[in-house]
RNA sequence: GCCGAAGUAGCUCAGCUGGUAGAGCAGCCGCCUUGUAAGCGGCAGGUCAGGGGUUCGAGUCCCCUCUUCGGCUCCA
């Protein structure tokens, strides 16, 4: 016998093997009749499969939400397959299944498809969803099914059952619609007719299995839902979502530009520069206050460093490379061989160790073209980056102090839930196996007591590594943070510190950036915040709009006054209608206008209207700087 | 880098099957002097991404390059 446990709690005992349908037949005929699927420990699984003993099961059905989305999408896949099979007959059928928000599938095709051919595709989906027909499941043995798809031709899922041969498997699952039959775990529906309102999104181009050595396929992106309704309600999702684009903000809003003549390299406008400077304003506040020293470190530097510290064979491709009087160098793409050379600058004594130092290191690194993707992915960035030097048994503190600044720090830009993981030695790694085991376990042991994920081989070349995650307004997760240890690089430099015992001794260094790249980290709060920025970024805090002409000397004064508080204000005294005027401050996304006519100049008083048309009413002169600071405090900003 | 798509005024976009570019917004100049999201009129603005080709003639067709967009891969 076996127990599994149902979503409220209750156990259920069954005979050894029993599967999903032996599942929802235990607990009810109606059940049974409407299982779709099981959801096993999280994992979505056809009913035929044998539950596994002392798992959490929920019965998926049409009223399962999220686990049905996922069992409709999958299904819609197949359909989208059959589709193309019949329009362009002679496709090899890669990999199709259910992703966040839709689903996609991988083709090999005759001829190269463009969106000109959605009409055609949807139509015959819509004929198949019609028919309904039923998704029958069957199970052949590696052998068999090898030859199966070897004769129909089908050389990528040959591939899947050598893969799945290769992972121990003995039969595999395979099921058909009408003429098409796909190797598929499963699960699905019960026929085509319950895929709901999809709609084809976008073709693109895949390596099969991901890797840039295979074929080249074409992926179709598509989404399904089980009403017309979910669907527009989902598209119109999507519309929002580009309105918040930073790449678009970012030009409406005068923040930053970008040019053919450096294609990935950002230029910041005065307005996109105030926000910066602020960023790294409040950056420098906690550096100050955490005992951090600011240096700045040369761009170009001698080709010889980056091969002792290890970039020229680990990093080269993504380095630009330069000739000074005939000599080698290399454009720095990151900022830690400067760093050790400021250590090494003179004798460096215990008593100055966890020496901090901090730089906003400007990096270039050669990004693949196509990578290339507004603030998110450019070519030269900023790093709000430290490199923590200290002794073995100070790393615990210093991560731990990492730690503590990460989690007062985002919260001030409005990113209150944090994610933590710690990523191990890779493939291709620097330093001895020792080295990785005494930097592994000294940071697990500072992570002690939090909650983090492991993520295993993906630690930078040089040392393992503690990434920290956001979630932005709109749920979209971002990697800022990271925090690496790394005894490797004051190894490559001999970097040496005299200890109370007068020997020389080598510290370690702990790499660590807060934000990681400040473009990238502006174009998430360009995103999450909509433009709207809090009130401590607005890149211009306060407009003063004068009703009429005559209005507009008590206008300057008002900005006047803003400005010797130490606010960005200006005024609009534009010969347009008042109405006018408030609309461009709106579009600007100016946090407050101030309007001031007849009744403000006679009383000493403007009328602050905040954003998005929130009235605050008449306020004296004399109150208004120290009201919309305190109003920020609080967070009432929009 | 690879696959696919696109590039017309600062922005958003028209420009049919080749016959020498057009609108709205923004900008500039006037008028209006205004009470919480678009007042009115006028003017100016484009080597149609760049280069080559086909043609009597190319924004329109072909080739190459660049850039951008959507993906793959990679990462801050």
């Amino acid at each position: 016998m076996i127990t599994v446990t149902l979503p409220d709690g209750t156990p259920l005992q069954l005979e050894d093997g029993a599967n999903g349908h032996a599942a929802a037949a235990a607990i009810g005929p109606g059940l049974a009749k409407a299982a779709l699927a099981v959801n096993v420990d999280g994992e979505i699984r056809d009913l035929a499969r044998p539950l596994p003993d002392g798992a959490d099961i929920a019965i998926v059905t049409s009223k399962s939400g999220g686990d049905y989305l996922y069992v409709l999408r999958h299904t819609a896949a197949h359909v989208l397959a059959e589709a193309v099979q019949e329009l362009f007959p002679g496709t090899r059928f890669g990999f199709g299944p259910p992703i966040e928000d839709g689903f996609y599938y991988d083709f090999e095709l005759p001829r190269a498809l463009s969106e000109e051919d959605f009409p055609a595709i949807e139509a015959a989906m819509r004929t198949i969803a019609k028919n309904r027909a039923a998704l029958e499941r069957s199970v052949l043995d590696i052998d068999s099914a090898r030859e199966f798809f070897a004769a129909r031709d089908q050389g990528y899922k040959v591939d899947q059952v050598e893969f799945l041969a290769g992972r121990g498997e003995t039969d595999v699952s395979l099921y058909q619609q009408d003429g098409f039959i796909d190797l598929c775990q499963g699960p699905h529906l019960h026929d085509t007719g319950g895929i709901g309102a999809f709609k084809l999104l976008s073709v693109a181009g895949a390596y099969w299995r991901g890797e840039s050595t295979n074929p080249m396929l074409t992926r179709l992106y598509a989404t399904a839902f089980p009403t017309q309704t979910e669907l527009d309600a989902y598209l119109e999702r999507v519309e929002l979502a580009k309105a918040r684009d930073h790449r678009r903000l970012g030009r409406d809003l005068e923040l930053f530009h970008f040019d053919d003549a450096g294609p990935g390299f950002p230029f910041y406008l005065p307005k996109g520069m105030i926000i910066v400077n602020e960023i790294q304003g409040a950056v420098r506040q906690e550096l100050d206050r955490l005992g951090y020293q600011e240096i700045r470190t040369p761009m170009i530097l001698s080709e010889d460093l980056w091969k002792s510290s290890g970039h020229w064979d680990h990093y080269h491709e993504n380095m630009y490379f330069t000739q000074v009087d005939e000599q080698g160098f290399a454009v720095k793409p990151m900022n830690c061989p400067g760093a050790c050379l400021v250590f090494r600058s003179r004798r460096r004594s215990y008593r100055e160790l966890p020496l901090r130092l901090a730089e906003f290191g400007h990096v270039h690194r050669h990004e693949l073209s196509g990578v290339l993707h507004g603030l998110f992915r450019v070519r030269a960035f900023t790093q709000d980056d430290a490199h923590i030097f200290c002794r073995l048994d100070q790393v615990h503190d210093e991560v731990r102090t990492v730690l503590e600044f990460i989690d007062r720090f985002y919260g001030r830009f409005g990113f209150n839930q944090v994610k933590t993981k710690l990523s191990t030695r890779p493939a291709k790694a620097a330093g001895t196996a020792e080295m990785w085991d005494r930097a592994e376990a000294a940071l697990a042991q500072a992570l002690e007591g939090r909650d983090y994920e492991l993520n295993p081989g993906d630690g930078a070349f040089y040392g393992p590594k503690i990434d920290f995650q956001v979630t932005d307004s709109m749920g979209r997760a971002w990697q800022l943070g990271t925090c690496q240890l790394d005894f490797s690089m004051p190894e490559a430099f001999e970097l040496t510190y005299t200890s109370e015992t007068d020997t020389e001794e080598r510290p370690v260094i702990i790499h660590r950036a807060i934000l990681g790249s400040i473009e990238r980290f502006l174009g998430i709060l360009i995103e999450d915040t909509g433009g709207d920025f809090p009130f401590w970024l607005a890149p211009e805090q306060v407009r003063v709009v004068p009703v009429a002409d005559r209005h507009r000397e008590y206008a300057d004064e008002v900005r006047d006054l803003l400005r010797a508080e130490g606010l960005r204000a200006d005024t609009d005294s534009r010969a347009e209608s008042m109405g006018r005027r408030i609309r461009d401050g709106e579009l600007h996304k100016v946090p407050y206008l101030l309007i001031v006519g007849d009744r403000e100049v006679e009383s000493r008083t403007a009328s602050v209207r905040a954003r998005h048309g929130d009235e605050i009413g008449d306020l004296p002169l004399i109150e208004i700087a120290a009201a919309l600071l305190a109003r920020d405090i609080v967070g009432a900003v929009g």
